[in-house]
DNA sequence: CTGTTAGCGCATTCAT
DNA sequence: ATGAATGCGCTAACAG
C-alpha cells in the first residue's frame, strides 16, 4: 500500500495549511468558496485520495465488516454472500470474509484475527463445530468489545444479538404436509445439518406435520448425513428395508443426492417418491428431474443482515433494542415432487 | 470498532514507558527478561490486543489482500476464493471480497474503493464487461500506486503483472480428440464466455483438435450463451437441423444445461450424444448422468495465486520479475461420455 | 536496559 | 477565513 499524495504535500503545493485543505477538501462551511476551489482542483489534479487508515484510525472505525460463513461452496451461503457483499458496498462498507469450514476452532480465530481494528462488526453464521463445543464465547466476547455481532441462519440462544433465519419449523411444516396431501405415507427426512439450529428446527417442522396428519409413526425417520460415501451405503440398505414415498431434505445436495440414490434403486421420481429439497440453488434447477425447493431468498437474506447490522454501526449504544428477523420462504414446485401448490 | 487496552494504559499500569511496553511484547533483545515477563503477563491479564489499524498505518501495508471476481456463485470462482482465504490466513492475510457481477463500472470502483489504504494488493480475475470495454486502466493505476495486482484465469495482454491460469488450449484440445478418438464425427462447442481471454483459448484448442484430426468444418460449430432461456430455444431449433454426437461446454453450467437439453430432446447421454464441460463442481458430480469434466483445481489456483501475491509483497520492488503460472487441469471421466482416458 | 521523541496521515479544537 | 497544535495507537531511532 502506498498513496504518496497526503495531505501535507497538497498543503505545501497550495501554500495553505494541512488544516485549511483538510477542511476545504471537507466542505467546511470555514473555509471561503475560492480556497475551496483552488484544494479540489489541486486535489483533482494530483489524484489525491485520502489515507483511509488514518482516517479510519482517527475516527476509530473502519467501515468495514466481518463476514464468516462455514462453507462457501454451499450454494446458500454463496448467495448470502452475494446479497451481503451488495449491500456493504451500497453503503460505503467492505467485507472482509473468513471461511469457517465448519470448525470452531476457525471461527474463533477468524475473530480474534478481525476484532483488533479490522472490522466494525460481524456477520456469522455458526459453524458445526460451534455447534458441538456448546462455546459461544468468543461471540460474547466480541460484543463485550464493542463489537456488534449478527447471527444469520444458523443461530443460537446463547447469544443475546440481532439474528436474521428464515422460518425453518414452518417451511418444514409445509412442505412435509404438502406431500402427504398428495397423498404420500412415508416420509423421511434427511439432513447432513442435525446439530445445527436450523436443522432441529425444520426437524420440528416435519416432526409436527406428520403429528397434526396422524400419520403412523413408523415413517418419522430422520436420516443424519455425516460422510456422503457412508451414506450411500447406508440409504441403500435403508431403503431395501423400508418403503417410502417422500424425501424432505435439510439442503439442496442432500436432497440432489438422495435423489440420484432413488432413482439408482430403480424407484420413479416423482411417481414413486416425491422429493423436496431446502435451498434453491443451481442444483436444484439443473437436476434431472429438477428439484421442488424451499428458496430461502438467501441473498435478500444477506441484504436485510447487511441493512441491520449498519443501522446497528450508526447507533450511538450498539447493545439496545436487538432484533430477530425472519425472512419467509417460498415453495417452488419443479418435477420432483407430485405436489399441489 | 473498540479495544479500550492500549499500550499507554499498560504502561501506566505497568510504570514502564510506552516504549518498552512496546519492545516487550514484540520480545526485544534490548528488554530483561523480568520486564518481559511482567509486562506480558499484564497484556494477558488485560487480554491487550495491539491495534491493527495503527499498527498498519505506522508500518504502512494492511496486510489485507483485495479479491475481485466476476460471480461468485459460479462454482469455480467459489472454489477460488476458498483457496485464496485458506493461504491468506495462513500467512495472516485477510481478505477483502468484491463482486464484480461481470460489469467493468463495479470492477472499477471496486478497485477505487480499496486502493486508498484498504489493501496492499490485488487479486482479481477480470470481468467480461472489462472485455468488452478494453479499458485495463484501472489495473494499470493501481499497479502505479504500487499496489501490486496479480490476474487469474480471466487475464489480459493490457497489463503486465503475475498471472496465474490453467492450461486452457491444451485441455479444450485434449478433451475434444478425446471424443473425436471415441468416435464422435460432429462435436460443437458451447460457451457462455466468449469474450474472455480463457473462452478464446478453448475455443482455440478446440479448433486445432478439429484441424489436426482433419474433421469436416461443417461441424466446426461454437454456440454461444447469452441467455440461457433463449439458448434454449435456438439450440433445439439447431439440433433439429443437425447432427451432433459431441459437446464440449466452456464452463459447468453450460455443460449441465446443454445435457438437459439433448436429454429433452430424446436423445442419450453417452450414447448418442457425448458432453464434456470444464470447472469440477457439485453440479458435474451429481447429475444425471454424472458429467465427464475438466477438473480446472480451483482450489489450487487459488492457493497458488495468493502464494504468488503474498512473495511479491515481500519484495523490495514490486515491479520486478513478473510470472506467469500454468496450473494443469485434469479430466475426469464420468458417465456423460464415451471417452476413454 | 529503559525512556524520550518523532512521525505515520488525518480530523479537530483552539487560537489568530 | 486560516493556521498551529494535539492526538488517534503504534514503532523505532536515538538518548541516557
Amino acid at each position: 500500500m502506498s498513496n504518496p499524495i497526503t495531505l501535507k504535500k497538497l498543503a505545501n503545493l497550495s501554500n495553505f495549511s494541512i488544516s485549511t485543505v483538510s477542511k476545504a477538501l471537507a466542505d467546511s462551511p470555514e473555509i471561503s468558496s475560492k480556497t475551496k476551489e483552488k484544494v479540489k482542483k489541486l486535489a483533482k489534479l494530483y489524484n489525491y485520495t485520502p489515507n483511509l487508515l488514518a482516517k479510519n484510525l482517527k475516527e476509530r472505525k473502519t467501515r468495514t465488516i466481518g463476514v464468516i460463513i462455514p462453507n462457501i461452496l454451499a450454494h446458500f451461503f454463496a448467495k448470502v454472500l452475494v446479497g451481503i457483499e451488495k449491500e456493504a458496498v451500497k453503503h460505503g462498507y467492505n467485507i472482509i470474509t473468513c471461511i469457517s469450514d465448519e470448525s470452531y476452532e476457525k471461527e474463533v480465530k477468524s475473530i480474534q484475527m478481525l476484532a483488533s481494528g479490522s472490522v466494525d462488526g460481524f456477520i456469522i453464521s455458526v459453524s458445526k463445530g460451534t455447534y458441538l463445543n456448546k462455546n459461544y464465547e468468543h461471540l460474547t466476547a466480541a460484543i463485550a468489545k464493542n463489537l456488534p455481532v449478527l447471527l444469520f441462519d444458523r443461530i443460537t440462544d446463547k447469544v443475546t444479538c440481532d439474528k436474521v433465519v428464515i422460518n425453518d419449523f414452518e417451511s418444514s411444516y409445509n412442505a412435509t404436509k404438502k406431500m402427504i396431501d398428495s397423498g404420500c405415507k412415508n416420509v423421511i427426512f434427511v439432513s447432513p445439518i442435525n446439530n445445527t439450529s436450523v436443522g432441529v428446527e425444520r426437524v420440528r417442522g416435519y416432526h409436527k406435520a406428520l403429528e397434526d396428519c396422524q400419520m403412523p409413526t413408523i415413517s418419522a425417520e430422520i436420516l443424519i448425513i455425516e460422510d456422503y460415501k457412508k451414506f450411500s451405503n447406508s440409504f441403500n440398505t435403508y431403503i431395501e428395508n423400508n418403503k417410502i414415498d417422500g424425501v424432505l431434505a435439510a439442503d439442496e445436495l442432500s436432497a440432489i443426492y438422495t435423489m440420484n440414490l432413488v432413482i439408482g434403486k430403480g424407484l420413479k421420481v416423482p411417481e414413486d417418491v416425491s422429493i423436496i429439497g431446502f435451498t434453491d440453488g443451481i442444483l436444484s434447477e439443473n437436476s434431472n428431474p429438477p428439484l421442488t425447493t424451499i428458496d430461502q431468498h438467501g441473498i435478500e437474506l444477506g441484504e436485510v443482515a447487511t441493512k441491520k447490522m449498519i443501522e446497528r454501526l450508526q447507533k450511538e449504544d450498539y447493545t439496545k433494542d436487538y432484533e430477530t428477523i425472519t425472512v419467509n420462504t417460498t415453495l417452488i414446485k419443479r418435477g420432483s415432487s407430485a405436489i399441489n401448490l
